[in-house]
RNA sequence: GGCGUCGUAGCCAAGUGGUAAGGCACGGGUCUGCAAAACCCUGAUUCACCAGUUCAAAUCUGGUCGACGCCU
């Protein structure tokens, strides 16, 4: 099997994977894949620091601004909609570049998880949460355990409602346990030969510094006003989990003054930074870029073209 | 200078005689259909300092220092 050749660029939000990424999009004859579950959304342009035309530079950019934010979206949709960008990228003859800070999409598409079709079952969903809200987490871990014990073992202790929830719908929904759908998930073989590349700061106050001066540019930029909008408008659950928007609500109500917004989005954004790189440290495949030694994008890019070179990564 | 209130972890803070709640921040982590989500773990041999009372003090007494308020 020919495996279909891509970078990727991964790394938490204002490490400046956008400029990174374009920047090896020109010098590769690239196209971007987007993989961020917020910049779907059309409207949602300053929170999500969505590229904008001038910025990409000419480059097209795929799976960004193209859902409206009362629609939802989900992993599996997203391996699906990337799957398909990639090939037609391939098929132009361009190299496809994954750019993004959602890891969870980042790693189902590269490791082709088949999120089963039907295995989401909404009603199902919300019966359950609605028995853990009457009867306690306790029923439905005990649901659990008969259906699923290895799954049980594993979310018993966190009792992470959500998790315990999908797990019984999965079963329920196909009649196979999560347990033995993701061991069958992972012999996947991934069909993608790819170089990975992470952005981070090896002092993590360098990053905070950023995302707070981010916020504040965001806020000059008219973040109050985009905010104002999306807010009245119609969000579906996945739109509505944006950071930039909820955060901002108090003094757009008058219930609390700017500046004290202002600093909880700038927590919050830190909060969500720190989970990325969780995510991103448990993957032994990145090259990993400190931003503060190389702080430019073009070194940044020097460096990544040192890597392709020295794998022979790309020679036609 | 006098009077009063206060001083508990990086911050907020409960505790008024029986051996330091809680929240936030920070740090660490989990992750297979809402993932910018959801969830988990983690901190004071010590309560401004010194002396005293007591079997026992963050808690009571005296003093010192510091903060704030009021008065002169």
């Amino acid at each position: 099997m020919i495996m279909k050749k891509l970078l990727v660029v991964a790394g938490p939000t204002a490490s400046g994977k956008t400029s990174l990424s374009i920047e090896l999009a020109k010098l590769y004859n690239g196209e971007i894949v987007s993989a961020d579950s917020m910049q779907i959304y059309k409207g949602m342009n300053i929170a999500t620091a969505k590229p904008s035309d001038i910025e990409m530079s000419g480059i097209k950019h795929y799976l960004i601004d193209f859902l409206e934010p009362n629609e939802s979206y989900s992993v599996g949709k997203y391996v699906e909609d990337a799957s398909k960008a990639v090939d037609k990228i391939i098929e132009k003859n361009k190299l496809p570049i994954i750019c993004g800070g959602t890891g969870l999409y980042i790693d189902s598409f590269l490791n082709g998880i088949d999120f089963v079709d039907n295995s989401a079952n909404l009603e199902l969903r919300a019966e359950l949460n609605k028995i853990a809200e009457e009867k306690g987490i306790d029923c439905l871990l005990k649901m659990l355990l008969e259906i699923d014990p290895y799954s049980y073992m594993r979310l018993h202790e966190q009792r992470n409602q959500k998790r315990i929830v999908r797990a019984i719908e999965f079963y329920k929904t196909t009649g196979m346990t999560i347990t033995e759908q993701n061991e069958k998930s992972r012999e996947n073989e991934s069909e993608y030969e790819y170089l990975i590349f992470g952005l981070k700061a090896s002092d993590r106050q360098f990053l905070y510094d950023r995302i707070n001066k981010r916020v504040d540019i965001m806020i000059e930029n008219g973040l109050v006003e985009e905010a104002k909008e999306v807010l009245s408008s119609d969000l579906s659950e996945t739109a509505s989990k944006a950071i930039g928007y909820k955060q901002l609500k108090p003094y757009i109500d008058g219930e609390a003054s700017l500046e004290e917004c202002i600093e909880k989005l700038k927590t919050e954004t830190r909060h969500y930074a720190k989970r990325q790189l969780t995510w991103f440290k448990r993957n032994k495949d990145i090259f990993w870029i400190n931003i503060d030694e190389l702080t430019t994008t073009g070194q940044q890019v020097d460096y990544i073209k040192g890597i392709i070179e020295n794998k022979g990564f790309i020679n036609g």
